[in-house]
DNA sequence: CGCATTTGACCGTA
DNA sequence: TACGGTCAAATGCG
């Protein structure tokens, strides 16, 4: 690689650092205003915020799928390039690729909501942070997939965890999974997914999932179960965690829910929803929504591009 | 061989 | 009696 080339890939990548810190400053605004009440929140809206993060984290991918393979410095600087030992070539045949793949980002909204006595989750996948042993798979009057049923592979020491899978009719693969009972075997058998990897059902899907708890996200809108006001979700560290329509008696009822039935030390915010949020969301940020989904009660973007 | 999955039977409930 | 949840024998897999 020339020193252009190699000035151009550093700047590029310089670049794209920049924006993606940029876009987290701006992710913990929208964190703090979205844990203000609606009435204390001051000009900037929330839409604006997701907004500006939306275009740090598409311009940061923008600028990295960009380098050409040419682009990317050897291990050493560059300076190995220049060598005529072709017993290099393989490894560095290898290492040029890595980085610099061009791949259609789609970020996938995952929805959750809380029933009197279970947590319910929508997702593109049944897979969470612990071991299941399927006990029984069951048609479903009415619905056009089978309802899988699990229990903790650690049952026989006592952990009465269940949780209920079921494929929910739609283009897009999509479960609804119903968690019931809590975790008394306090283990996580899985690592969670490193940062933006395939979605083992479609490889065009990239989940936003880290080992790292505390860089992990996701968003979502389900309704609420007893007001039936669509909700905005998104996630906080489980200790900073709100719940604006979580009454305090069910709050008393499952101490730690999120964590015992997920096994993520995560569990979704809960706030008012706004409907104009909605149309000045979906405009500001230039999506391509072509599935805003409705289904039992919840409601969801099923994938921006 | 041990563990997980499959699947028909069985049971509880509305 | 229909439906949903669980059991457990049979089967598959590493």
């Amino acid at each position: 690689m020339d020193s252009l080339s190699f000035d151009n890939f550093h700047a590029r990548k310089r670049n794209a650092m920049v924006k993606l810190v940029k876009g987290k400053e701006i992710a913990v605004q929208l964190q703090t205003l979205l844990r203000e009440p609606v009435r204390d929140r001051g000009p900037v809206s929330a839409e604006k915020l997701a907004f500006q993060i939306y275009r740090s984290f598409s311009d940061s991918l923008s600028e990295l799928s960009s380098c050409t393979s040419d682009q990317i410095p050897a291990a050493d600087g560059g300076a190995s390039a220049s060598s005529g030992d072709s017993g290099n070539k393989k490894k560095r045949a290898v290492k040029d690729r890595r980085g610099c793949y061009k791949r259609r980002l789609t970020i996938l909204y995952v929805g959750f909501r809380r029933t009197s006595d279970s947590w319910e989750k929508l997702s593109p996948s049944m897979e969470d942070n612990y071991a299941w042993r399927k006990y029984g798979q069951k048609a479903i009057f009415g619905a056009d997939y089978p309802r899988s049923y699990f229990r903790c592979t650690h049952k026989k020491e006592g952990c009465k965890a269940l949780k209920q899978v079921q494929r929910i009719k739609g283009d897009e693969v999509m479960y609804q999974t119903t968690y019931l009972n809590h975790h008394t075997c306090n283990e996580t058998l899985r690592a969670p997914p490193l940062v933006v990897d395939s979605d083992p059902i479609d490889p065009n899907l990239i989940s936003f999932q880290t080992s790292n708890p505390s860089e992990q996200d996701k968003h979502g809108q389900f309704c609420n179960n007893s007001t039936k006001k669509p909700l905005v979700v998104s996630s906080v560290k489980r200790e900073e965690c709100v719940s604006e329509d979580m009454s305090n008696e069910a709050k008393s009822t499952l101490e730690d829910p999120w964590h015992d039935f997920t096994g993520l030390d995560y569990e979704p915010v809960w706030a008012p929803y706004q409907d104009e949020v909605e149309s000045a969301t979906l405009h500001g940020l230039d999506m391509e929504v072509d599935q805003l989904c409705d289904i039992q009660n919840f409601k969801y973007f099923d994938q921006m591009y």
